[in-house]
DNA sequence: ATAATTATGCTCAAATTGAGTATAAATAGG
DNA sequence: CCTATTTATACTCAATTTGAGCATAATTAT
């Protein structure tokens, strides 16, 4: 930055920006994501999935915000329904790749939503993840994840020790002491995971001499990509608290029972039902369509979101207070 | 945005890349922003100012963050606590400049927090501006600001009666009917107010072909810069009550009325003084250093930030409550 | 001394939250 | 058809938080 250039050859060079985005869907009640793996059935050693993502054309689109959701329409063939820009990503050594030498690569993350559970599902190199294949350490709706006991916590301890500087940020990011666990510090404790070199990124990058073989389980991605899956994670964990984004994923008609899944799904935290019914009533988003869906036992009333209508805080999000521990009922 | 790319013309050419930051601070109980007059008493038709901006050069910094703290430091003469990235903006039309034809720009804009009130005054052609000059409507500590009443809403109804589609929008947005006013919807309001052509930029970006007649008050700045200092403070805004920014305006020692008083000026709303007071204490982020600072009545406490030290909840905010309508005691 | 001013302590009702119990309406299996 | 099982929904209740106020303390200005 400066108003006088100094050194101007990296303005004459011109920067290369592309646009990788986070597509998210929730299907079977769990959130997934779309990744790309090019050189499936490869031999052993093939490269890990990506993100979808591609070069950012300015002559081509007015906005940044146009051009994600025509790219996605057009090779995932998903109609998006929210669209959020997450952060650019401009570190060096964070995205090693092999471009036009002297190029850097700047990214440009996105968080979007779908609601189409139904295709896409066939595309060759393309298929849906389960969020937590990549962050196991982030879903504690079956209880506290057991690779936090295991490999993590102590590996962080034993890298703390040459690193006393750091163990605040680990103590707030993994709720260690007494402090809560805040599941929406997913990216600071993916980052810390990184910089402590426990994860095969850090060794992508060449931060650590071999791989990591603690063996801290999930799924890694290329370049940077797991780290905007983790910003995206969060933002949505976040967003979701004070922005009705969790429609965007819902079906035309569901449940609450459905509705409180997905919200688990996202938050990788249980709720208490009833009180989570009471706050979605409060909330006034839902209306009732009159029709049941059956299934085992008592049928339950189908809802919809009320998009066009009066809502009584139309921007508010579900303030849910999740149950203790382990799954209630 | 294409895994292959069909029109190669973006990429061939590169992209230039600028950061604008908006840095601010508090000073005289008010929130100031950095502003740069670059034609300072020239012609009656001079420019409006710009905040402070200039190209990003990846060769010279490793991250953008870094990049942003060092020149900032070099060209204000301030060390800034908070920095944070807040968007990157690349909409056609909405950044018309004279730089070499064909080449993009995108511009990476950042809030930055910084305490140091007493330097940087003098520099030339650069100035604190309060943050209400650009935006007198977002001011409600002294009630509801004229400036809604008089020419805004009016002009707001005439436009929505040919733009029927955006009427929920501005409904939420300026907390009409019986909606309330969400501090946080800075950049939305913002983006209607140009959308229905009523300030400055709407006019230097082409949408409308004279100058708005209307009168809405406050200032206009340079290219999107309004806009990024919209985005800086709804964000600022909305972080405080999750994070505990504020301490990066404060300086080292200060009273809890200080503090309240930053609060306010951050959010431009009045607070209820026990209760914020209340609300602090059960943070745990203060501690008390013993002295008191006298003034015009019973001395007050000076506090201090606990850095270090174990807070109980390290990184949440203060989630205050506001007092209805006008001023206290 | 007394009024004015600012800081701080304390109370109290209303609203919200966390965590139950109770009941309703279906299916599955004999 | 009856009964256990399952899921949905309704309601209760104490603990906590919030919104708003009154009361008192420690100063300065006159």
């Amino acid at each position: 930055m400066g108003h006088t250039s100094d050194s101007s050859s990296d303005i004459a060079n011109g920067l290369l920006i592309d646009i990788s985005t986070a597509i998210m869907r929730v299907s079977d009640n769990e959130l997934q994501c779309r990744v790309i793996d090019d050189d499936k059935g490869a031999r052993d050693a093939s490269p890990p999935p990506r993100l979808p993502f591609g070069p950012f054309m300015p002559n081509q689109h007015r906005t940044m915000e146009i051009s994600v959701r025509q790219w996605v329409r057009e090779q995932v063939g998903v109609d998006l329904g929210h669209v959020e820009q997450l952060y650019t990503f401009a570190d060096q050594g964070r995205h090693i790749r092999d471009t036009a030498k002297d190029q850097h690569v700047v990214s440009v993350g996105y968080l979007t939503l779908t609601n189409q559970v139904d295709i896409g599902d066939a595309r060759d190199k393309s298929m849906w993840r389960n969020i937590y294949d990549f962050f196991p350490w982030e879903d504690w709706r079956h209880g506290t994840p057991a690779c936090l006991a295991q490999p993590i916590i102590p590996a962080l301890e034993t890298w703390l020790a040459d690193n006393p500087d750091a163990a605040e940020r680990v103590r707030v990011a993994f709720g260690m002491d007494e402090l809560q666990w805040d599941e929406e510090f997913v990216l600071e404790r993916y980052e810390i995971l990184y910089e402590a070199g426990l994860i095969d990124e850090a060794f992508a990058d060449r931060r650590i001499a071999e791989p990591p073989h603690h063996g801290v389980p999930g799924a890694s991605l290329q370049l940077d990509h797991r780290r905007i899956l983790a910003t995206a994670l969060g933002r949505l964990r976040g967003k979701f608290k004070y922005r009705p984004v969790i429609f965007d994923l819902m079906r035309a008609q569901f449940t609450l029972t459905g509705l409180q899944k997905t919200a688990e799904a996202i938050l990788g935290v249980c709720l208490h039902k009833q009180n989570f019914r009471r706050m979605v009533e409060k909330s006034n988003f839902l209306v009732s369509t009159g029709k049941t869906e059956k299934a085992r036992g008592r049928p339950a009333e189908l809802f919809r979101f009320r998009h066009d209508q009066r809502a009584d805080r139309p921007l508010s999000g579900l303030r849910v207070s999740s149950s203790r521990g382990r799954a209630r009922r």
